[in-house]
RNA sequence: GUCCCGUUCGUCUAGUCAGGCCUAGGACACAGGGUUUUCAUCCCUGCAACAGGGGUUCGAAUCCCCUACGGGACGCCA
């Protein structure tokens, strides 16, 4: 445990111009495990600077992302707070008032419209082969970043950078140090893309006099091999918060998910909830090297919390994903719809494949598998199998499973063979596939006079 | 191109800070077997890694150096 004076504050500082990009998320989420832990507070700062790119449903879909996820924010929008506003958009005053003190200082000057931060050193131009371009640069002293994941590390800022750009609007570092300043942030955990950033912030500490916060940066994500290489960005699959909402995968599933990006604790243990990982996070246990997505892992989280999922919310993520495939509406009858959830339970690891795995039981209009159809019903003697039992089963009084399981009994002592020699085909008349829940359960559920259909039907085409 | 960060099974990682307990552990994936007389569950088994080279040391995955490779930054985006 850590100790309670140390009154961490920490932020996340979202920018509204897209979707929520997993990784931030991940920053969000460590931010707020911090927090958390150490009794300090989480600071949701919105980082609305560029005017042109902002957009008022990409702020709806981080607050609706977050409050999916569970992490609720201390200060921010909606919560409000002493160290407002909480929009950068509305911080003007404040960052004149810094902006002052750093012109009072000689550390600011014009130029072509801009302001520009002075740093300290001899001046020099020289030919610069990624501008391809003579450029002004400084002899600075090196600055040393603190960081709890990496240790010391030592960079040189060599050329001035923009405070505030040329439309009036505050540029990213000012603000960002400005803020992190003024709002009394303890700590910085953010992506290691900031790293390189981070010497342009220390000059800002420098010249405003404060100490600067703890710094800590995470690794990337980094793509799939097999997608590409890189860091993940936008367009891969599984990159975007909102999808795996679409894709109806648990939000603690996704929770633990990005957790286990970078991070992971010393007991070894997977599969945590949120109060296991407040029980166990740590920032110095973040790995340094980037991690790489797998969209396996995802899935596989996702089923053991699907598994431990009570029923009636289990059967409210079904009723979701089932309706949103068109296979059932509000009317579909409970008591069906629960059978057949009983016996996909523990069989498929996202309701996002629960309609491919489950639309014949609701539905006429399903797949028939190319393989099974194979397999199956193009071995020899399966047409004559299935006419074997059909009359069997149609001659039924009671429609259970072990009535059903007497009928292929009686008819496998007949021929001297097992009953499983039958169970094949008619799995495959019923659901067009050669795979899927326990077979006599699934009959049963799907009841007689379906079950019949669908057989005289198989058996009335051509193919 | 310059600067910064990194490198343990296919993937996520434990172990590295305090060198011997590591013939390198776990998980996902994959393969084989078993159970459930189907099956995408479940159980068992297997496969599989310290990037390479130099040092230091009685001893190195662990410390140092070099090389290679990977990643990031170099915006009046954040």
């Amino acid at each position: 445990m850590l100790l309670p004076m140390e009154n961490v504050r920490v932020r996340f500082e979202p920018s509204p111009t897209g979707s929520v990009h997993i990784g931030t998320a991940r920053a969000a989420l460590f931010n707020w495990l911090y927090a958390r832990k150490t009794g300090g507070r989480f600071i949701l700062r919105i980082a609305d600077t560029d005017r042109e790119r902002n957009t008022q449903s990409a702020l709806d879909e981080i607050l609706r992302v977050l409050s999916w996820l569970g992490l609720d924010w201390d200060e921010g929008p909606e919560a409000g707070g002493e160290f407002g506003p909480y929009f950068q958009s509305q911080r003007g005053d404040i960052y004149r008032e810094y902006l002052q003190k750093l012109e009072d200082a000689g550390r600011a000057y014009k130029k072509d419209g801009a302001i520009f931060f002075k740093l300290e050193g001899e001046r020099y131009t020289e030919y610069d082969e990624y501008h391809k371009a003579e450029i002004e640069k400084v002899r600075t002293e090196p600055v040393v970043i603190e960081d709890l994941i990496r240790g010391k590390v030592t960079r040189r800022e060599e050329r001035d950078f923009v405070l505030v750009r040329s439309n009036g609007d505050p540029g990213f570092h000012f603000v960002n140090v400005v803020d992190d300043i003024s709002m009394g942030i303890t700590h910085v955990l953010r992506g290691e893309d900031h790293l390189s950033n981070t010497s342009k912030h220390l000059e800002l500490y420098k010249a405003f006099g404060t100490p600067p916060p703890i710094f800590a940066h995470m690794p990337m994500i980094l793509k799939d091999p097999k997608i590409g290489k890189g860091k993940m960005s936008k367009r891969d699959k599984g990159a975007l918060i909102e999808e795996y909402q679409q894709r109806h995968f648990l939000s603690q599933a996704v929770v633990n998910f990005i957790a286990l990006l970078g991070w992971s604790p010393k007991d070894g243990k997977e599969v945590l909830t949120i109060e296991e990982l407040l029980e166990r996070f740590e920032i110095k246990d973040i790995q340094k090297a980037g991690a790489r997505f797998d969209d396996k892992k995802m899935s596989h989280l996702n089923f053991e919390y699907m598994k431990v999922l009570p029923i009636c919310e289990y059967e409210k993520y079904a009723r979701q994903a089932l309706t949103s495939s068109n296979l059932i509406d509000e009317n579909v009858d409970g008591e069906h719809l629960r059978g057949v959830l009983e016996l996909c339970r523990e069989k498929i690891d996202s309701f996002e494949n629960l309609p491919a795995f489950s639309a014949y039981f609701f539905s006429e209009d399903y797949t028939i598998n190319e393989k099974a159809f194979k397999k199956v019903w193009r071995r020899e003697g399966a047409r004559e199998r299935l006419s074997e039992i059909t009359p069997r089963l149609s001659d039924l009084d009671e429609w259970t499973e072990s009535a059903i399981e007497y009928a292929f009994q009686q008819l496998a002592n007949e021929t001297g063979e097992k009953p499983f020699a039958w169970y094949p085909v008619v799995r495959f008349a019923v659901s067009g596939t050669n795979s899927g829940p326990d077979f006599l359960p699934m009959l049963k559920i799907m009841g007689k006079e379906l079950v019949i259909r669908r057989i005289n039907d198989r058996l009335a085409s051509i193919n």
